[in-house]
DNA sequence: CTTTTATTTTAGCCTCATCTAATTTTTATT
DNA sequence: AATAAAAATTAGATGAGGCTAAAATAAAAG
């Protein structure tokens, strides 16, 4: 069994490998908010449970066991992140905290019963996918919004990575899960986008809060689906 | 703030107490299950934080802080176990240990937004109570069933300190909450107690069991209610 | 009012998960 | 290849929160 420590790194290096970076020592640090003499211990640990092997200095990789365990976390803090917006009312911008501490609440029979109460969602309240209970995820066909072109029209499929400021400022601008654009412009100066959304209002996205918008292709015509 | 292990030695002293039974260090250890010398120390911890007040050899007494903050950790345990049960389907039998768990997620928006969800309710589904956000709790007039004399009808209130086994047993006998029925007799032998409830069916409950239901007075025509 | 027994406290040790500081190892630069 | 820089590890400390064993204190019994 984990400890709750434990299962915080575990997240942590399959966070880091899921977005494309290495999960190296100081990596792992910096994401724990501790030191590397901390990460240093805690990754022997479970390497010695045998949920990942250890590479200094070219970052840790799970094994199959390690990374089963941790779509089992990314579930439990997924479904509860969806349970927290769809039941109770919270802003996509409040949940993560919370599901942060209700994901280490242990029981199978919980998160089952859970998802299955939701309806057992594939996507969360960001767009992010929630494994399965046996750690399978549904395929999606998405870009960053920023590699979009001109003219091209897309649907929010997915904020990546977004700070609870960055969700805000969004959820401001109505820009939520499934709302349908087309890219307008690009300004040279800041890389900065002009959007017109499907109800023809017209808007602008920083690039900086673009890099986390993911979208993936509508048809013209369409207005919305899954 | 307080530490997991604060709050549950606060929850411990307080169900003593709320029991009727002192809340001794020896007391809090056997229930904690630990040893004395550890219980001294956290007992110290809380009086330090000024929510008890240390007499040794006496039990301690909660404070109005002491007790305002067990009431909320009560709060929240019933709250997650009327979840458990109304909307996930939980067994009765089967949510206690769940809810330990979840009491401790610190959230006054989840705890506030939960309880709304359910309706606000004032009991829980083992009959006890539910403090409202300010701590108070809906007052009923109950009676352990073996204070009942005979022939007199009752409603199940509440199965108080109700071990999971003693829930499945229950259950089995398809008694539960609101169940109404008249206490028959009575065997000098053992104390176990002939019930027929309100559809005519007999059954017999061992005095170790029926100690356990707390019920309140039903009036000879009334079939269910609150 | 002693003596025995029960209860509580103290003292010292252990494990966890963190830290800092020093050291070692690897990678990168010149 | 030598050296500088970065990353990782080790060593030793700390604070929680538990333990055992011994000591102290209060309550109960005679």
């Amino acid at each position: 069994m984990l400890t709750r420590s434990e299962e915080d790194h575990l997240k942590a290096v399959h966070a880091l490998l899921e977005g494309g970076a290495s999960a190296a020592n100081k990596d792992v640090a910096e994401r724990m908010g501790t030191k590397a003499s901390s990460v240093t211990m805690m990754l022997k640990k479970l390497a010695d449970k045998g949920l990942l092997k250890l590479e200094p200095y070219h970052g840790v990789k799970l094994t199959a066991k390690g990374r089963a365990e941790a779509l089992k976390l990314v579930r439990k803090h997924r479904l509860w992140e969806t349970f927290l917006v769809e039941r109770l009312g919270f802003g996509w911008d409040e949940v993560h905290e919370v599901a942060e501490q209700l994901e280490h609440v242990r029981s199978e029979k919980l998160t089952d019963h859970l998802a299955e109460y939701l309806g057992d969602p594939a996507f969360d309240p960001h767009g992010d996918p929630i494994p399965d209970r046996h750690g399978r995820i549904t395929a999606r066909n998405m870009r960053p919004l920023p590699a979009v072109g001109t003219g091209e029209r897309v649907r929010v499929a997915a904020v990546k990575d977004g700070s609870d400021a960055l969700l805000q400022l969004l959820g401001r601008k109505g820009i939520g899960i499934g709302k349908v654009f087309t890219v307008r412009d690009r300004q040279d100066f800041d890389q900065s986008l002009e959007l017109v959304a499907a109800d023809g209002i017209h808007l602008t996205l920083s690039a900086k809060a673009a890099a986390h918008l993911w979208v993936e292709p509508a048809s013209p015509r369409e207005r919305r689906a899954p």
